[in-house]
DNA sequence: TATACTCGGACACAACGAGTCTGAGTAACG
DNA sequence: CGTTACTCAGACTCGTTGTGTCCGAGTATA
């Protein structure tokens, strides 16, 4: 049960592309953040596939957010980056063996599977609650509003 | 954000060792389920360490739930089986790149990490809510209260 | 006391994630 | 309009984790 790390590096490139309207080069998000470039670049095609991110080409391209900041929540980051895919997989193990449920049987997930995806929605929900607004924004609180500011004039600006 | 395939097979086992209060070899549970009794000791194995159910050595030997089934959560046999650990782990990006928060100014965790956490904590709850108790009550309830008893019957039994 | 059956940890194999590299495409510039 | 330099996008390699298997230590039974 371990998350893709890529994840966070995500959140954060999101976060600051907030801070910027014009196309974000995955170099710049690489050196602000100090990771492997070649591998951000992974994260945001993620991104940019899943429609979150539109990519621009060409000499001064890079990437921008494509909704609003509010209207991304946690959970589609998560679900780009990560995999779409639930995390646990009920493989039917109540239909092997000798005491096998006959496949007819089974019009309803076996309790296992509905518990432990009931506890998968909860975790989704929550994340869905959350937006990349509402990060940007505690950011704001908890470093200071000078702090993004300054980030986009340095994403902007050259050096 | 994969969880591991024993948790599933964990589960099951748990609750067909409600239904008896004797000892089940592992080789037994490995029947009833069609899987790997040798990879199946491994995830047995988890659980006897973090204290969910006793081993019992020697000839009638096997596995026994240590507390009474409501008293173990889905939480528990989680965090047995897939490890204790967080599923995210924050990194503390903020502190690295040009424009590095100072160490000393990082009191509270970062946003990111607090908001992740948060959806962490919500799976958490919903798995501590839901106990090896509740999920064979499902059982008898989908599938019949004369499944677990013949299981039981095949357990002790030889066959 | 001998035995046969149990669990327990140590040992290979495979798959997924992490990280890197080179190539195709495009906007800017001379 | 051609050149150029910069961008993204996909294919490739490596390390780590999960999956699966094996043999040895220990104990209740006969």
């Amino acid at each position: 049960m371990k998350m893709s790390g890529g994840v966070e590096w995500a959140l954060h490139c999101c976060v600051v592309l907030t801070a910027s309207h014009t196309p974000v080069s995955a170099a710049k998000l690489a050196e602000l953040h100090d990771v492997s470039s070649s591998y951000l670049a992974k994260q945001l095609q993620a991104l940019a596939r899943a429609g979150l991110i539109h990519s621009v080409q060409g000499k001064s391209g890079g990437y921008v957010l494509t909704r609003a900041p509010e209207s991304i929540t946690l959970l589609d980051v998560v679900r780009a980056v990560d995999g779409p895919g639930p995390s646990f997989v009920c493989t039917e193990i109540r239909q092997r063996g000798p005491f096998a449920t006959p496949a007819d049987a089974c019009t309803t997930p076996c309790p296992v599977s509905r518990a432990m995806w009931a506890a998968e929605d909860a975790w989704h929900q929550a994340l869905a609650a959350v937006t990349i607004a509402d990060l940007a924004r505690d950011v704001d609180a908890t470093s200071g509003p000078e702090a993004l500011v300054g980030i986009q004039a340095w994403l902007t600006g050259g050096a």
